[in-house]
DNA sequence: GACAAGAACGAACGTTCGTTCTATTTTGCG
DNA sequence: CGCAAAATAGAACGAACGTTCGTTCTTGTC
């Protein structure tokens, strides 16, 4: 690892927990510099552009996401465990920054902000809905599901209840939320059991 | 209504749904100015800072809210019917807006903005929060759901669901996903139902 | 230890930000 | 109509924005 790689991933670390906090597009150079210890113009130097700064943060965020809650689910057992996994992992992925998920941040902030970031975003929520999708089927192959429930039904159901408790944490700071979404989820299990 | 009176509701006609797209921090006075035909300086005068306009755009939207989306679902009959009303005016008020519902815009850009805005949107969303819970006791009363069902558990719920439908909606631009979140609803409906 | 390449810097660019003046136009009332 | 008050405009402010430039310091290699 070079020098320039290291002072890099720095960069994208801090400039990730700031993002989960007050936004990508309020990552500004000068503010990112500061809180790196750095001058703006080094700082630019290693993205040359904040479009490119944006996208390499989401990046770095996506490969933490996979190797922090994905890969480790997919370790576990199919079928229910590996649903409890995931979300346990995707909660505890949402509490190590300070500003919570910076999907479900960049989401909402970038809706409507057409380029190369939004593009990713809905690539990458996509891509998590299908991860949600895919263990649904890998429980009905476990025979913890049945077999003639709707994938999509379920992944749009339980990625509701992370939105949720992602609300009632970040904005509202409520302490009971997380046993509360574990209860929704339990239901939402037991009405796709056999 | 005098003349200012009617310019200011404009300007947070207008306001209410840039906000709604791109957040109330991107709202610049500069922005709404140009959108509103007016100088920075003639639009400024009826806000006198920009933490006023943000306040302003979200009392108006409240305003709004309440008017579109609780008073109407208070005005069928209790129980199960209301629910479904009350999920439809949400849905209709977030179709609305071009950029969705301004509440779960800002309640993402504002959880880490500590300030008068934030805790605006605290006391809406917990306001919100309660009226779900509300609506699910007067289907208690009316018969349509258990009588020791968890208030809370079910507000948590049924708010999950219109956050997932919201995310679908605008950043995924899901066509399907308002008959998913329908389904979802109708499912949660009869885990509550005596 | 010399030397090219890489990394970080400070200063400045034009633009936009929110805000504050003063001046001008428009409004509504006697 | 006349006139004070209200509403809007225009110009300017210091600060911060993303970006560019040329320069300096730091690496790692021969």
């Amino acid at each position: 690892m070079t020098k320039g790689e290291d002072t890099k991933l720095k960069i994208l670390e801090i400039g990730l927990d700031m993002a989960s906090q007050v936004g990508l597009e309020f990552v500004t150079i000068g503010a990112l510099a500061k809180a790196t210890r750095m001058s703006k113009s080094g700082l630019f130097a290693h993205f040359q552009s904040k479009e490119n700064l944006q996208n390499d943060i989401l990046r770095y965020a996506g490969q933490l996401f996979s190797e922090g809650v994905v890969v480790p689910a997919l370790r576990t057992d199919a079928g229910i465990p590996r649903i409890r996994a995931l979300v346990r992992n995707w909660v505890e992925w949402t509490s190590r920054l300070s500003g919570g998920c910076i999907f479900v941040q960049a989401s909402n902030d970038f809706k409507d902000r057409p380029g190369t970031v939004r593009e990713f975003l809905m690539l990458q929520q996509e891509a998590w809905i299908d991860c949600l999708r895919r263990i649904a089927q890998s429980a009905v192959r476990a025979g913890d599901f049945r077999k003639d429930i709707d994938l999509d039904q379920f992944a749009f159901e339980m990625y509701s209840l992370l939105l949720g408790f992602h609300l009632y944490y970040t904005l509202l700071k409520n302490e009971d939320i997380e046993q509360r979404q574990q209860a929704a989820l339990e239901a939402l299990i037991q009405r796709y059991q056999p």
